[in-house]
DNA sequence: TAAAAATCTTTACGCGCGATAAAAATGGAC
DNA sequence: GTCCATTTTTATCGCGCGTAAAGATTTTTA
């Protein structure tokens, strides 16, 4: 390491006795110049550790090589899991991930959009808020930036979208609940933040018709992103009401799932699935946590990965294709029944 | 909204009335300009939705507005509460905040730094990784970058540390045990990944023998940043071996405290502080989900809103003063204790 | 109302790199 | 040794904005 200082590719070219366009063509694609060429680059870069200015590039650039990714809520670790993944596929491929957080305000899912607009990326992973997403602001931002949607479907915005399928969820724990037990009611926020929710709620209804069961949905009132407390104080609010009918619940998701096991603990209600237990609990999503919740929570988990990676394969497909699709994509993946101690 | 585009600072000059440099400067610091001036422009602004470009106005600028967060890890609910609340103020002091997790891995904190170098950012706010963190590296990013500490403290490392106080977290939890029942026995990871676990085991040391008490320390084991499991299996191993002497344990931290209750759970062992309970449980950190454990959870709680706010503000008193301090500083604040039902 | 101060306009340059066209050099096959 | 394809060099422009200097204009001060 010398301790010269390289200023610029035009000084560093210098040192490496190589002519500047033809390293601006190595820092592009390090294949695309003879072998020669390259080695006697690399020997001049592990000597003066130089790196081309990012500002410069982006500013030349017709397309830079950042990539956006929005969550609407970075406290879910089930959000961070998803990103996390995705973040090392993007650097992995050779670009720039950026993340942001949403915190559950739509206002502020707009000025991430903004500023991603600025930061003219190659293409943006969108997963949205939700019901309270500003959807024409967020399909004004589609028609500029190549955008996939994930976990969050908004009908006809963005150019693809990846999630999961929710009949898939629902349908194999009321299946196995139901099989095993007695069939489960469903536990879910009044208005739920998330359209996932929805169709679960949805799918839930039409699996007990399926199965010529009457359904039974107990809402629990809340607002915003603090689904544990919401669960857990609608949890006792339920008992309280005598609303449950059952001895089985599926909660619309794990973070709800987490604050109804507090309440059940509370009240002293004992939860599982051998004989001494009054009620089974079930839930969706995976949670990292799930494994440790008090009985551990039996749940229909997202497959992660491949969410993951079919999002990073289609936004770059997509980035290929010149940032368009003909027609939007849309892929689902089945949830996997993890069976625990709680139902 | 007129729909002719604005392609650069000069075209949006020539619609607003108002000569380039004057808009330049307007942008920099819209007080800088005459209040007639100013209403013109931002006048054009409302008919023209104009904004400058990043990258140019990067390159130019000798200091950015980019401030970098960097968090060891992002799964842990715990980083995020922080990193959020220290976003949130950034922008609202007119920076451009970016966040970044090293998941962990040694390797990937030196590649964030290098990245963030090349951001050239006006200060970077960082909690390394710890233990295991490269020293070196991040010391020769220090130099290049001013860089204030948070969480974990590195010694002579940064202009600034903003931390919680261990001493503070600990000596209230053993006194508070010791005093309302018996005294505890530390819970801890074998090989930390963190100082300040370190700094916590000395204090409860420290802390037992001031009371006259044989201090008592579990150590189990397990590597990495799956602390819940680590505490789980660890817990198990602890009642099978009979390490545990007391009917009382203080966790390192919250998120080991989280699999410690869920081995109590699967084995039968009731925790909480009312008579028929076999043990009491507390720890430390303040931890979002520690409400919601089975039973709560009794921890020391970290300052949050303190220990961001003085982060963010130390950093911009940093960048005022230049980049450089006269002397390095610290702050450390105490913790807050919140007695739940685990102990 | 004149002078002083503040602010704006004009002009011009530089930042570091991408991109390109034309000229020159290189290397491999015959 | 010649020829041709590939690669590199040379030269030059442009990106969008920061910044500086000099002169013109407006506002403030006395």
């Amino acid at each position: 390491m010398s301790e010269t200082k390289i200023r610029n590719m035009e000084e560093f070219a210098a040192v490496s006795g190589i002519s500047r366009p033809t390293v601006s063509k190595y820092f592009n694609d390090p294949d695309s110049v003879r072998a020669s060429t390259r080695q006697r680059i690399e020997a001049a870069l592990a000597q003066y550790d130089y790196r081309p200015n990012i500002f410069a590039i982006n500013q030349n650039r017709k397309l830079t090589k950042n990539v956006g990714i929005v969550v609407p809520f970075m406290a879910d670790p089930f959000f961070i899991e998803i990103a996390r993944t995705i973040e090392q596929r993007c650097i992995a491929m050779g670009y720039r991930p950026s993340l942001f957080s949403a915190h559950g305000d739509p206002a502020l899912e707009v000025d991430i959009l903004d500023t991603l607009r600025s930061l003219k990326p190659a293409g943006v992973l969108l997963a949205p808020i939700g019901r309270s997403s500003d959807r024409s602001e967020i399909e004004k931002f589609c028609r500029d930036v190549p955008t996939v949607l994930f976990d969050s479907n908004l009908n006809g915005i963005g150019e693809a979208f990846i999630g999961s399928d929710n009949f898939s969820f629902v349908s194999q724990t009321v299946e196995y609940m139901t099989r095993t037990g007695e069939p489960p009611s469903f536990f879910e926020m009044k208005t739920p933040a998330n359209p996932n929710a929805n169709k679960r709620r949805d799918a839930y209804i039409k699996m007990m018709e399926r199965l010529g069961l009457e359904p039974h949905v107990i809402k629990v009132k809340g607002e915003g992103w603090a689904f544990e407390e919401i669960g857990r104080q609608g949890g006792h609010k339920m008992f309280e009401d005598g609303q449950l009918k059952t001895n089985a619940i599926l909660c619309s998701n794990d973070r709800l799932a987490i604050g109804l096991l507090s309440a059940c603990y509370e009240r002293g209600v004992k939860v599982g699935r051998t004989p001494d237990c009054a009620l089974r609990v079930a839930s969706n999503d995976g949670h990292p946590f799930s494994r440790f919740t008090c009985p551990s929570l039996t749940t229909a988990s997202h497959d992660y990965e491949s969410v993951s990676n079919q999002s990073v394969e289609t936004l770059f497909e997509l980035i290929e294709s010149g940032g368009r699709f003909d027609t939007r994509r849309e892929r689902f993946f089945p949830a996997r029944l993890i069976l625990r101690d709680s139902a």
